[in-house]
DNA sequence: GAGTGGTCTAGACCACGGC
DNA sequence: CCGTGGTCTAGACCACTCG
């Protein structure tokens, strides 16, 4: 049934333990797809740990994607285990002197205009109105590594108008003074067009992974922006 | 201060309402970028609740990569927070159906093969062993929806042998009958050659999305597949 | 209405890791 | 060593939702 590493002793079961036991069972089909556990409560006598310790348990089996909880309604094996992946999407500068290079920026184009009918589609109900674009290369070694298509709403954020945007990057300032509690992504393959691979210094027509990041703070629309990475950039995630 | 939308009441405060209180002072710089956080148990007695639902609090805070926590060293805010992204994964029968199409699938080659290098370089230590390889088209309205790569550990999943690939996925039979306990993710762009394109039915030299995946279980080696999306394939993800 | 998970409490002990 | 977060308990009440 499981070894029980994560058990401190035999007397007083982690909720570790208890996870991996009643993970064990869902492997072994004990519990099979689409099939009802026991109560909390129940489980709690048989494993002789407080019914808060299942509960930690199955909360971590519901974050995993392998169970369904529902008041009322009970704890069940889901048909099919969802496939979750978290990537963490870095700090550019950050990961840039990670990797032992030193980090560049330069800006390519800056102006206030009324960003295109696919851009808006990022702002479900955000009213139209004029933002400040800017596209910009993010340096490593002083080679391109990548180039952003940014759209900042003033209207949230009026101090970006005396940003000097030419000597700091967007990304950097709006790091260090906007922050936002929520974020949308969206990630897609993109062939370069003839003008981003002049800017990325990659052949013409190359697939490379697209980003596009739009962020609100308190409901209002703070930025969103399109980023090309380069054609040999990989995300990777350990599930 | 918030307005602590998520407590059910003044006398009683929930772990939500906590949580909201401290990510408002982080957002509002009274624990500002690297500030040390004083100790739940002085904040549980500030927010006149257990030192329980603080730790809830915190918890979810640092699962979204606000806060770092260390026994003995306290809470800290990180100096820059934590962009994570987590994608769903589907089935593909099940994505199919969920737009309203007739899920299909097609073989389209297998054999037993030393897999090569670059897809060795997925398997850590696992050793060099001859694998069962399926390329193979799932389709949508009888037009392919996705091509996949595969490579399958006969090892680790004798049955498979006996498997009929022609008429059921290896997909679908390794979700009915394998369960993993890993599974590593890549995602990068892909120009498709010749070739792909012409399962794919789109243009040579199209830029596509590739979804590659390791499974394992008990750190035995499942599989490894090589997933092509369509060109206009978007990964979406809100945080 | 009633069954089930979700949360809160007060207190205890444990484990990690900085000093 | 000893401060701090991590976990466990036993019990209570609440909130959702299914029948």
């Amino acid at each position: 049934m499981g070894n029980e590493s994560h058990s401190r002793n035999s007397s007083q079961p982690t909720w570790m333990g208890v996870r991996d036991a009643i993970h064990t069972r869902i492997l072994r089909r004990d519990y099979g797809p689409g099939a009802r556990l026991p109560r909390d409560e129940e489980l709690a006598g048989e494993f002789g740990c407080a019914r808060t310790t299942v509960q930690r348990a199955m909360r971590d089996l519901q974050d995993r994607g392998l169970i369904e909880r529902r008041r009322k309604g009970g704890t069940w094996v889901r048909h099919h285990p969802l496939t979750r992946a978290t990537f963490e999407i870095p700090v550019i500068r950050q990961e840039v002197e990670e990797k032992g290079c030193t980090y560049g920026y330069q800006l390519v184009h800056q102006a206030v205009a009324m960003p295109p009918l696919e851009v808006q589609a990022n702002f479900g109900n955000w009213p139209t109105e004029p933002m400040l674009q800017v596209q910009a290369l993010h340096l490593a070694d002083h080679r391109p590594y990548m180039y952003e298509d940014r759209w900042l709403c003033l209207q949230t954020v009026p101090a970006l108008g005396t940003v000097d945007l030419s000597r700091q990057s967007a990304n950097e300032w709006l790091v260090h003074h906007q922050h936002y509690d929520r974020c949308d992504l969206r990630l897609y393959a993109h062939k370069v067009t003839a003008h981003e691979a002049g800017l990325m210094g990659v052949a013409s027509a190359e697939a490379v992974l697209v980003l596009e990041r739009t962020t609100w703070i308190e409901s209002r629309l703070i930025t969103s922006v399109r980023t090309l990475t380069r054609p040999d950039y990989q995300l990777l995630a350990t599930t």
